[in-house]
DNA sequence: AATTACAATAATGTCAACAATAAATGTTGA
DNA sequence: TCAACATTTATTGTTGACATTATTGTAATT
């Protein structure tokens, strides 16, 4: 069966694949579906599987899957298989415990080195989001949510931080979709505008607080007592943007 | 040549190796090496020879060398190979940018839940960085001023905090190692006890403080104008401990 | 002597076959 | 019918060979 031939089978559903796909095509595709809530913890992530749907070799999807466990984001188990993670208690409260920590110093930090291109793409983002909340657009509103952190966490102008929060913010989407209880418990309107309202005016410490309220609210939007059964399929989940 | 077959090779100056050798393994290697200077930045890292160092097959070395380029202490060049990461100036401030953003925040934190046990560890710590302070042990030394900030972030109890930060710290021992001035520029020597005593009397404002002037003491001691043309070899520092 | 072209070598990237293990299925017995 | 066991199937782990590329060394030419 044709694992290799990749940007020759444009005919089905799928949409065009770049000529080139790398690991880390496939890792930032893996990314964006547990962003979006379409790929669920614990999902079962098939090498052959994921071999025709990027149409690549097993050793890229391999090393794909070897990176994402680095970052928390899929359990590997030995001579089982990769799986979407599916974090704990324990997990959930040590990511949200390092993004209590973190986010709030870098939005505070975002306050001093501030330019106004970045200011407008942050602002653009917002309109993003409110537009996507009003037109009931879930999916996107989850994944613009999430986005808003990494941009800011972007704004910092440093790659590290941003590359940390990223896996954070990833990670969260999984908490959230196990553990999270109503949709506007954990993306409350107005949050992100209030941040971005103190950065603009100046205010570090208006921005580190509301930033820090901001996630205690979403963590105490978890109910850890109640384990959703969460059933993933990967059939064409991973269908191209 | 025997690639395979790990602790039969005992005869040499080789110390005895595990018996099973995973990446895991090789990755902490490598990060303790990195850690004490002993591995330079840009030296080549031979797969074959580290395939014989650690004798494992080329896979495991091929993994390991992936996880160690994910968290920058490694550069992957296309048909090129593995390098020891040489960071310049500007990777150089956004690490440290990274570290006095995160670890005063940190040394807060660790201020509010601590345990007398944890608190006896740093204590010993602190302890075994004078003895090889006093004694001239310059390797030892270099080592266990970098420990004493992952142990910080471990006792935070978050091990999330604890892989950025050991990440952060191994990094900065590439940085010191390239634009560094003086050892004891680099290691001052109450700086860390100023601090954990500031952790034992609860003063979480000082210890903040303490944690954000030392780092930037540390970055100040850096000289960017004067990029050291290190020579490194690889040939048997990866001995084992 | 310096430089370019070319050949030889060594290293990495890739792939396909094989081995090992776990899951699934089927079978037999009570 | 159900449980325990054996068999089959599917998936992952590993190895080795091969292809591709960079580097090194050599020789010819200017």
């Amino acid at each position: 069966m044709g694992i290799t031939g990749n940007s020759a089978m444009v005919g089905k559903t799928k949409r065009t694949l770049p000529d080139r796909v790398d690991e880390e095509f496939i890792v930032e595709r893996i990314f964006s579906a547990v962003m979006e809530h379409r790929l669920a913890p614990a999902t079962k992530l098939n090498e052959h599987k994921l071999c025709d749907t990027f149409g690549v070799g097993r050793m890229r999807v391999r090393r794909a899957l070897l990176l994402l466990s680095s970052q928390g984001i899929v359990d590997l188990e030995t001579h089982r298989g990769a799986f979407v993670a599916s974090p704990g208690p324990t997990e959930a409260n040590e990511v949200f415990g390092a993004r209590a920590l973190l986010e709030p110093a870098i939005a505070r930090q975002v306050v001093s080195d501030i330019v106004p291109e970045k200011m407008e793409m942050l602002r653009q983002h917002i309109s993003m989001e409110s537009e996507a909340r009003e037109n009931d657009r879930g999916v996107d509103l989850i994944r613009l949510s999430g986005e808003f952190h990494v941009k800011l966490a972007l704004a910092s102008g440093n790659s590290i931080l941003r590359r940390v929060v990223r896996e954070l913010v990833t990670r969260s989407s999984l908490i959230v979709g196990l553990f999270g209880t109503s949709n506007h418990t954990i993306c409350p309107a107005n949050e992100h505008l209030n941040i971005l309202g103190a950065i603009e005016r100046g205010d570090s410490d208006a921005a580190e607080t509301l930033m820090f309220e901001h996630l205690n609210r979403i963590r105490d939007g978890l109910n850890f007592s109640v384990p959703k059964p969460q059933e993933g399929d990967l059939a064409e989940i991973l269908g191209l943007t």
